[in-house]
DNA sequence: GCCAACGTTGGC
DNA sequence: GCCAACGTTGGC
């Protein structure tokens, strides 16, 4: 199968692509999703190899943070059944669990490719995440917008670095 | 099944 | 803090 490219969401003062470098096999359960249409994603779409941009979210400076890849299939998110859990859900059984997640391993930090730029791309128009209105933690990105970001942005970013 | 009210997201 | 946009809830 094809292997396919995702954009997932992070607040970086809860999970950002530092604190998944320094984790433990650099992987991290990607749990607390509580959205129907992003676990739908994960849960049936989402192999592991795929490739993930790794983005920071509801920050100063939101952007595209890091690449990291899917690390495992989809399994039940144990933070359902914690009754401690911001995330518990009193609907949910392990019988019949609601909520999935994978997990995802960084791959490498970069140099923030910001909101802005990505806006200003017509090469990324069609960017789900750059559409109006759209909230979701989880969307696909396809292979000529992987490739577009993580080659043609983060390649210019390592230049202007060494610009500056 | 409709739809108003409410809650959440997330950039600014 | 504001506000647009969207998802969810619950009465009917």
């Amino acid at each position: 199968m094809a292997k396919n490219y995702w954009l997932m969401k992070s607040e970086p003062d809860e999970c950002s692509i530092d604190d998944v470098l320094a984790a433990p096999g650099r992987t991290v359960a990607w749990s607390g999703v509580r959205n129907y249409q992003a676990r739908n994603f994960m849960r049936d779409e989402m192999r592991p190899g795929d490739g993930v941009l790794f983005y920071h979210s509801s920050c100063p400076q939101p952007g595209v943070a890091g690449i990291a890849r899917v690390a495992s299939r989809a399994y039940p998110d144990i933070t359902q059944f914690d009754r401690t859990s911001e995330y518990f859900d009193a609907a949910a059984s392990a019988e019949r669990p609601r909520w999935f997640n994978v997990d995802v391993q960084a791959v490498r930090r970069l140099r923030l490719i910001p909101l802005a730029t990505l806006r200003a791309r017509p090469e990324l128009a069609d960017l789900a995440i750059l559409r109006r209105g759209n909230r979701l933690s989880i969307t696909p990105v396809t292979a000529a917008q992987w490739k577009f970001i993580t080659i043609v942005l983060a390649e210019s970013a390592s230049k202007n670095r060494k610009a500056v």
